[in-house]
DNA sequence: ATAATTGTTGACTCATAGGTACAGAATTAT
DNA sequence: ATAATTCTGTACCTATGAGTCAACAATTAT
């Protein structure tokens, strides 16, 4: 009972994440909003009421999306421990790849909003849990076959891997290199992996 | 030969370096550097050429305290396991210390600037080389005297112990309890170290 | 066809970012 | 005392940040 949109929220919001993620929040201009999104200030406006609250819906298709993938990641069949390394692998893949080294946006925003902005804080906050979660998941598996360490506790193992991935990912952005990063990677499989040998 | 300074400008840097290290670069205004610094906008300005060069003055004074302090740590008398665990363990207690949560100037700057200032990026980058060249020697050090293990090439130790250290810094900014970071150095110490058992 | 509702456009606003310019003050050399 | 030099404070400037508002367009209900 009204004029529809002229545009699908759900993409321009996938567009203005794309250039917070690049650019930071502070960094971000309405006016790059708008070229992103393609429409006028006032629909801008009308529809997501503040550059922030904009932001936060960003911040939470992030999450979702990066959820998402995780799982998928996570529901592969194979061992735990090839599991493992080919995530992390094609984490820093992702990460390298192309000349523009975006890193991860849960990451940025931590290091650029945890200061100021409570609710960002939160978002991040509840997707580094539940991203660690899964790796308590992966490790169990892991232990349960013999192909972790068993003399470490899971969840430790799961925070020792996830907070490396973090490293990795603000290593990554000023990486000029692999090689830090893999020899990071490698060492980290090998020191949570019981060695087998053939 | 001419009218002296009414500032020092060693305190200006310092001054101007915690609030950019809080606010960080964009969110940094002229008028907090101001504040900050307690100076009028004609020295500033005088003085310090742009927002972009005191900056770049403060990274570049943010690195050398930390490399000064790095150092310092790692001359301590005793184990390279014990300093290990101390140096991981005084790191997060000084992240979670005080009701902000600043982080770490590099890791920050790495986030909001890596993509877009090559400057920032290069002193960045270089601070996290010497960084890690520090990790090398202690895990060199550790593994010489067998605390720590041998089966890893003490590079690829050094990489991992020190990608771990940005991901503390970056999970220590969301983190409500030092449960996770100190799950993940434990973890960490106990699998790069050698078990000992009395 | 018209009313009611909601989207769209673009002009407009206010404050601040990031600096510049310049007049005046403090110092030393002579 | 004066000149030369360099610092300091303040007014000023332009562009943009972030957003509001009013007129207009498109749709559905009746």
């Amino acid at each position: 009972m009204a004029r529809p949109y002229e545009f699908n929220p759900d993409v321009a919001i996938g567009r203005a994440m794309e250039v917070f993620w690049q650019k930071g929040y502070a960094g971000t201009t309405p006016q790059d909003l708008l070229d992103a999104v393609g429409i006028g200030k006032g629909s801008f406006y009308n529809h997501f009421k503040s550059k922030h609250n904009i932001f936060e819906l960003c911040l939470l298709r992030y999450r979702q999306a990066q959820a998402d993938a995780l799982v998928q990641f996570l529901k592969q069949p194979g061992p735990a421990k090839d599991r493992l390394r080919k995530a992390l692998q094609t984490l820093i893949e992702f990460d390298l790849e192309g000349p523009v080294r975006k890193g991860c946006m849960a990451v940025n925003t931590a290091a650029e909003l945890a200061t100021s902005d409570v609710r960002a804080a939160r978002i991040v906050g509840e997707m580094f849990d539940r991203t660690e979660s899964a790796f308590v998941q992966l490790v169990e598996n892991g232990q349960a076959d013999g192909e972790f360490r068993r003399d470490i506790d899971a969840h430790a193992l799961a925070s020792l891997l996830f907070t490396l991935i973090l490293g990795l990912r603000i290593a990554g952005l000023v990486a000029n290199t692999p090689e830090r990063l893999e020899r990071a990677i490698d060492a980290a499989v090998r020191a949570v992996c019981t060695s087998v040998n053939g």
